[in-house]
DNA sequence: CCCTCCCTACGACAATCCTTGAAATGCCAT
DNA sequence: ATGGCATTTCAAGGATTGTCGTAGGGAGGG
């Protein structure tokens, strides 16, 4: 994960719907939810989440499949074990890591 | 850490000139750096860094001091710790933990 | 007291982002 | 093939954000 990347991924977190979405998803699990539920969970217009989704899916931070005629999304793990070590690294590689606590010192 | 102030840390995280910023910041300790001195590094004018630099400051990610005609900014350590914090609950505190390594596990 | 330096505050402009509704696409069932 | 459902695409608007130049305020040195 680079500095871009990370500006892209903190970037797509950075709205109240799409981290709502984002928390949906990591809540679900590997299973995901369709474009559908979430839109309807929410409240808002179908096509105004496709706008967030793919935001964040143009980010990296969630994945796409197609099921019959609906459209799974699922949380991307990985990517977000990414940007946590770039933050991580950012917050605690140089500095005195004490300042921070459970998940950089790893004590 | 709550949702609001997340995405506020993560909006002043998201963007080159800041982030860039808040590294130098983590890089150099508690000590912090002047405003010009920043500004100079990254070639960018002040009036530009004291934008950025006080989304920076109301998203509370970074510190300010006055020494003599300077005013030094530094890195708070806390807040990221607590962004962390937030971003781990929401990346390994429900699904598999498995799937999330070295700041999550804390293993 | 005045002058200089460092930084911030303000105003204008361009660029980007977000929302919304209507139309189009892909897929399945009949 | 036709109809219907789930989702995306498109276009338009209004709001927000980023950049720049210049002017203003606080702190030291002469």
């Amino acid at each position: 994960m680079d500095s871009s990347a990370a500006v892209s991924a903190l970037g797509a977190l950075a709205h109240d719907t799409r981290l709502a979405v984002f928390r949906m998803l990591v809540e679900r699990g590997p299973d995901g939810l369709s474009a559908g539920v979430i839109a309807e969970r929410l409240g808002i217009l179908p096509s105004s989440l496709t706008f967030h989704i793919q935001h964040l899916h143009r980010a990296g931070l969630v994945t796409q499949r197609r099921v019959s005629r609906q459209l799974i999304y699922a949380a991307d793990y990985a990517a977000m074990s990414g940007l946590l070590g770039f933050l991580t690294e950012n917050c605690c590689g140089r500095a005195d890591a004490a300042a921070c606590p459970p998940a950089c010192t790893g004590t």
